[in-house]
DNA sequence: CCGGTTGATGTAATCGTTTGCATGGTCGAT
DNA sequence: ATCGACCATGCAAACGATTACATCAACCGG
């Protein structure tokens, strides 16, 4: 029933200690006796008190928090990443916050923003298409990239290449000839790994490389589906698609089959980033799957050990894709 | 490449003012003179200066930003909500600090964690089923929730109950008059709000309303793959299925037309919430639109009004649903 | 010409912790 | 008995901003 919050002066005067010693008491307790531990774990318990943050955080020069920076929170396939991020942090003791970095003006001062004045003790960002430039500003806390990467900054990513290749071969197994590409955004660094992964693939199989049948895409669903509408008018089509995410997969398979149009009967099809619902869509997709949450997971057990030892630097990692193979690829008509 | 941060006082110094002025020019700019103005503003520029953000927070006794309590954060569902909340507090200065309130144990007393120490100044519940207990510790910020609603807590949420009714109306008008319901988690608010309006519904129109129509989910795309499993197995089954969530209804679709069940031919389905790839799937789903991002804005709009006010109570808003008929429902068979 | 008002700036207290250093007491080895 | 080492604790100085209050100059009407 206080009117005000408790300091660490009041459980200090119930205890019958000084400040310093209530303060040790919680945070390193082996440096207090145990009798007087308990006379002050006592009066915490009695009062109820819980440290300010703001107050620590300023002693301590750090915020005990991570900022994430998101192209866009309610895209579902950042989310995994996130709940990976979520997983290491808070058991390390880390808040998560997290920026939405295409609301609103100016993202690269944003993020020029939150470089400095102690915001955050650590960057994870998961868009790529922010500019470098103020990566450069001294003293920067700790950043790393996950899934996209850019300008020498540590990441953590996928095999987006190879994905790539394992998806054309695939096709190319089930007795495909004329494939094509729904490709993601221009001037992404995913759509263009995944893009030029494709490329060298189809050049490596011998197989025919045409501008016409690669498609332009944002990885969205819409965009999928306005890639069916371009299909669907093709006097001469790829009977074999590689899509560069399984939203624009999805998209695109869904506009076809209202539209009548059979899938795999007509075209094959093959996603990149196996999300939820790939596996329960009619057909099933068959993708490749990329570990999102352990993307996650790994960048943010790296940052923290970069905020640990107070560096700038880490490894980059490249974790594993996986073709998974359902429903939704069968031999060319 | 200064090896320290610049502080106020090094901007004082160059701009030849005191620390006070300063900090009026950058937060009160009318209270001081252009000229000055224009010097420290100048000074600020010169050093790249940014507040520290713990001694402002210490001093104000804020912390700027506001705590999402989230079921899970790999759930779409909730990441458009978020998407709302972060389209509101970013404009308002707070920042978004998101918490799994589902991983890692003892989430009620990560609540209580979270209430007090000046983590927060206001935090957004999305998770129903955490125990209000901790709600009653004074000084507390103000809380609110969204979508989701317990104990006596402002909260922002949708029409659940007249969804249901419109979804079964939907499927009575077509015809049916079979019709069972897809439930979500027991004990969630959501699912008791749209199952009983369901249940009511069904006795508005005079129709059967039979236990073993109810099928037990928990909001998963898998518990409606479960569950087409069940209705195939029925000797005496249901044509028309109100799901409380689109994800089950897409699990439950995506598993019938794997076993070649047509949907909707032998089976009407309506879901809720509409998602994304609602529109997009085959058949395109049926579903009671519920304004995700508006309650995610509305929430933080009023929790924001109540920090500012300083008041712990505030309006709880109920949001329009809307039934967005596609191509999921039919006359029975 | 003067008291009072206004507006711009400076001084210093304050927010609530953590932590380097000082202090004083206990204990074992010489 | 003396000395040093070693604990446990207290004192007080940070951490870096904001802001109540004091100060001072300029100005205005009577």
């Amino acid at each position: 029933m206080d009117r005000k919050t408790t300091r660490i002066q009041d459980v200090a005067r119930i205890a019958g200690v000084s400040t310093a010693t209530v303060s040790r008491a919680l945070s390193a307790p082996e440096k207090v006796a145990e009798a007087t531990r308990t006379l002050v774990l006592d009066a915490v318990a009695e009062t109820g008190y819980r440290a300010n943050q703001a107050a620590r955080n300023l002693r301590r020069r750090r915020s005990g928090s991570v900022i994430a920076l998101v192209p866009n929170i309610a895209n579902p396939f950042f989310s995994q990443i996130m709940a990976g991020i979520s997983s290491v942090l808070a058991p390390a003791g880390y808040g998560l916050l997290i920026a939405d970095t295409r609301s609103g003006p100016d993202a690269d001062g944003r993020l020029a923003h939150y470089l400095s004045g102690s915001i955050a003790d650590g960057l994870i960002l998961l868009d790529g298409a922010l500019s470098p430039q103020p990566l450069t500003q001294r003293p920067r806390p700790p950043v790393i990239a996950a899934c996209e990467w850019l300008g020498g900054l540590p990441s953590v990513r996928a095999e987006n290449a190879l994905g790539a290749d394992l998806a054309v071969r695939h096709l190319a197994e089930a007795g495909h000839r004329r494939i094509g590409h729904l490709a993601g955004p221009e001037g992404n660094v995913l759509s263009g790994s995944r893009a030029e992964g494709f490329a060298a693939s189809l050049d490596a199989l011998g197989l025919e490389r045409r501008d016409d049948w690669v498609f332009e895409g944002d990885f969205s669903l819409a965009s999928g589906a306005r890639a069916a509408v371009r299909w669907m008018a093709m006097p001469d089509r790829p009977t074999g698609l590689f899509c560069a995410s399984d939203e624009m997969a999805c998209g695109f398979v869904g506009a076809l089959r209202q539209a009548g149009v059979d899938v795999p009967g007509a075209v094959s099809v093959i996603g990149f980033d196996d999300i939820e619902v790939a596996a329960h869509l009619a057909p099933p997709l068959t993708t490749i799957h990329q570990p999102r949450f352990e993307i996650g997971a790994h960048a943010a057990r790296s940052l923290v050990a970069m905020i640990e030892a107070g560096t700038l630097e880490a490894e980059t990692e490249v974790l594993p894709v996986e073709l998974v193979a359902r429903g939704s690829v069968a031999p060319p008509p």
